[in-house]
RNA sequence: GGCGCGUUCGUUCAGUGGCCUAGGACACUUGGUUUUCAGCCAGGAUAUCAGGGGUUCGAAUCCCCUACGCGCUACCA
């Protein structure tokens, strides 16, 4: 590459609750680019809202990292040469930058009480204006403001949004966006505890300072960028490349969120989804390959993306598609490879685990894999189902118990004759030797599984 | 309410002025293989490119307006 300058890119989580899917699809982005040009993706812990903060969040971040194969460079656990990567550690540098930025003339302390800021958008409500703040603390001298914060009062830092002005930004997927100044609000830089807010945190001083180079986020901070975008002017440093990514929709077309759709990492673990599958279902949200191919690569992936490329038509993340892209990539799975994630899916299981333990095992799994969307999927196509029957399906149970009592040569080519028996004299379908012995209408062909299992299992089943 | 972004089959994506009487995938569906269900193979249906105005010899592709959807509007990120 021409340019010298080494690309870095990072997420930004909270560790405010359980690893998001989101996440995981900034993470791809970030990585497979820092990755196809020898950069650098890292990790920043943005541990700021210490009321959400939660106790393991962060662990569980990188265990999903690992989990996708997106595991970073540099972070709080791993460090590196912009350490600390937690915020919370990093509170005499926002201090800092805060204080430079009010001497520059680009931000301001602010008295004002949460009481006065409630009334003041109630009474805007009412009259059906904006809620902002209406800049009350703006122009208090500088060295009266200071007084009252070195006497120990209340105070926030906030940002001072320049009057009258059209603010001219641009987003690499998107293009120049404007905004009028006058509607932007001069947002809370420090807030009361001495923590710093994400406009002055994460955005610019710690992206600056992280010599980020392509800062790629959530759509959802398309509306802050003209704050960030004013304070890179203000320090008068460099700006990254910003890239909003499409937000996730539910199917009901709302933002990704909890309550309407499957948001947890720990979901998609649980319900026997591989990662691979979802990092390329992930990938096909805001991308797409040159050949239209759907079904790639993790490298085939970072060989072609450009963050260029990426759209900004917010896409419904549909759970079918992602099954149907999850069973192919359980049908190009090894043997092996298949058996590894069943007995690591099922360990708990004691029921499944005698099945993969018995000695027959890699024939059920060939029968099982092209039946599976999840791994999940295993476990119902290899345990039988408690059933009643109805008196149709009795006589066509004795029939069969007749028939198999008289196999003395047991394998699937007997099996078979004797089901055909059962079929034929009682006109059903299939189907329903399939419920008789299985609990379920379908699932792994009867022949092949009843001759694995052994003739007396099968009697058992049938006599109870 | 204000501001911003978006709008091609049910869903997702291709398409960047003529190759589009709009193509792929999921879902749906017909048939074949067959002991069920899958898988696999071969077919099928579904889009006046949100609507309306322009620009142009020519527009899904460029411009404007409207409608709709979503996002933001916190001392959360």
């Amino acid at each position: 590459m021409a340019d010298t300058k080494n690309i870095r890119v990072r997420i930004a989580p909270s560790p405010t609750g359980y690893p998001h899917i989101g996440t995981i699809y900034q993470a791809l982005f970030d990585y497979s680019f820092a990755k196809k040009h020898n950069g650098v993706f890292f990790v920043r812990i943005e541990d700021t809202d210490r009321a959400r903060l939660v106790e393991d969040a962060e662990e569980r971040i990188y265990a999903a990292l690992d989990w996708f194969g997106l595991t970073e460079q540099e972070s709080p656990r791993k460090g590196g040469p912009f350490a600390p990567y937690r915020q919370s550690e990093r509170l005499d540098i926002y201090k800092k930058y805060a204080e430079e930025l009010i001497a520059l003339g680009g931000a301001y302390y602010c008295f004002c009480t949460k009481e006065r800021l409630e009334q003041l958008h109630q009474e805007q409500q009412a009259a059906k204006k904006p809620t902002m703040y209406d800049k009350f603390c703006r122009n208090l001298p500088v060295q009266e403001a200071k007084k009252r914060v070195e006497s120990g009062e209340s105070f926030v830092v906030r940002l001072k949004v320049p009057e009258h002005t059209d603010i001219v930004v641009r987003d690499e997927i998107r293009g120049e966006i404007h905004f009028k100044s006058d509607l932007i609000e001069d947002t809370v830089l420090v807030k009361a505890d001495g923590y710093p807010t994400y406009h002055l945190a994460s955005s610019v001083v710690d992206d600056h300072l992280m010599q980020t180079t392509h800062l790629v986020r959530g759509e959802e901070w398309l509306p802050s960028l003209p704050k960030h975008w004013i304070m890179y002017d203000y320090f008068g440093w460099e700006k990254p490349l910003f890239f909003h990514t499409p937000i996730l929709r539910n199917p009901d077309k709302s933002k990704l969120s909890k309550r309407h759709g499957h948001t947890s990492v720990t979901w998609y673990q649980e319900e026997g989804f591989l990662p691979k599958a979802i990092l390329n279902y992930l990938a096909l949200m805001a991308w797409s390959h040159p050949e239209e191919k759907e079904i790639f690569s993790l490298d085939e992936f970072i060989t072609y993306v450009d963050l260029k490329d990426l759209k900004p038509v917010a896409p419904i993340f549909d759970l079918e598609k992602l099954k149907w892209m999850n069973g192919e990539y359980i049908r190009q799975l090894s043997l092996e490879e298949l058996k590894k994630l069943l007995n690591n899916f099922f360990k708990e299981d004691e029921v499944v685990m005698a099945v993969l333990n018995s000695s027959e095992i890699d024939l059920i799994i060939g029968l099982a894999q092209t039946r599976m969307k999840t791994i999940k999927d295993f476990k119902e196509l290899v345990v039988a189902e408690e059933v009643v029957l109805s008196a149709e399906e009795e006589k066509v149970a004795k029939t069969l118990i007749e028939e198999f009592e008289k196999i003395s040569d047991w394998n699937k080519e007997t099996i078979l004759a004797a089901m055909r028996v059962a079929l034929k004299t009682h006109g059903v379908k299939g189907s329903m030797l399939y419920k008789i012995l299985t609990g379920r209408e379908h699932g792994l062909p009867l022949p092949e599984s009843l001759e694995i299992t052994g003739k007396e299992v099968a009697l058992t089943r049938l006599k109870k």
